[in-house]
DNA sequence: GTCTATACTCGGATAGAC
DNA sequence: GTCTATCCGAGTATAGAC
């Protein structure tokens, strides 16, 4: 980190942390500690904790959030895209396997800003969804589901197996690999199951 | 709560607030108000906050693992037990809200108690299971399914929309009823698309 | 067993020197 | 910009009277 900006390092430290600990469990002075500077530091370049976290929070599901985007918005068969969509999905979450966990316990914990995030960065990729389905719909392409249900069942089905892994692996007696393969199968197995509850 | 004892009126107390707050967000000051005593009974009777917050929660683990339990062990049709956990499992989440964030989170932090207390309340329970779908298999009276991604399945769809109500709530714009109506449709919807998975 | 009063600890925030 | 030293509130925990 030698070379970086203070700005910079702190930011890289924060994030380290609220990862592993979460808002509340981090302690600006192990931030500082990592970052290699003081805790009087931390307010001068960020003000409070408060913030500190919100820009690190940001900055992780600006990460995500475009890729959602393209997919919804991109001009392909809507099944293309659930199968795109429970994908990528995927994919993502198991390489960042610390998001869902962080954001639910931040959820319970400081409803307010992470609701707003989430809704500034993908509230209106839902909205161009629901838009689409009701089209497909009028059209008779579809069933005439209900997009909320659809849009749960998908992110639940990819998203609880990631949370829940070290039970699951547990449970279902399985070693690292195998669970990887278990959620390799899981991208189309979600997707069939999403495509089968809406197609005619 | 008059006629109670004190311990009990503790419990209450505390179950109600850690429902509410969580682990990190509740008050032992708002649990002894709430309790009708003051802090310092808190600790007479169980020492520290985390020890509290333990009692409450094994108890609640305890309180879901034998309906699952008998749920699963009961006979009847398979397709009704599919309806049976569903309905109950949605219900039962609904009114302890705090649980699964908090399994969450402590599978994090302290992966083999959360795990040892899962094994033992229900882990029988997932055998049994496996061996009767198997056998139902094989009758081919449904389809050779694997039982884990059906069980994640229903879990998942369950389970989600607890976690991430507050995000939801906001993000389909509803109102704390219509929240509950939602979740009323679920456990008929995610039975459904579970029997449809593996019917014949 | 139950209370009041208080001690103690942790951790975020700030003042002020350099 | 960076540091040391310090403040101060929140919240858990305990002492001791009744």
């Amino acid at each position: 980190m030698e070379d970086k900006t203070t700005e910079i390092k702190i930011l890289e430290a924060a994030t380290e942390v609220f990862q592993e600990k979460g808002m509340y469990g981090a302690r600006m002075q192990e931030i500082a500690d990592k970052a290699g500077i003081n805790k009087a530091l931390l307010h001068y370049y960020y003000r409070s904790k408060e913030k500190l976290f919100e820009t690190v929070f940001r900055a992780a599901v600006s990460l995500m959030a475009p890729r959602i985007k393209g997919i919804i918005s991109s001009d392909v068969p809507i099944f293309d895209k659930i199968r795109k969509f429970t994908d990528e999905y995927i994919s993502f979450l198991s390489n960042h396997t610390y998001l869902p966990a962080f954001v639910i316990n931040e959820l319970n914990k400081n409803p307010q800003l992470i609701q707003e995030i989430f809704l500034k960065e993908i509230g209106s990729s839902f909205q161009i969804l629901r838009d689409d389905v009701q089209k497909l719909a009028d059209k008779g392409e579809i069933k005439p589901v209900d997009i909320e249900h659809v849009l749960v069942n998908m992110i639940s089905m990819s998203l609880f197996p990631i949370i829940a892994k070290p039970l699951l692996k547990t449970m279902f007696n399985k070693s690292e690999k195998d669970y990887q393969i278990f959620l390799e199968t899981r991208k189309k197995l979600v997707a069939d199951m999403i495509i089968d509850s809406i197609k005619v």
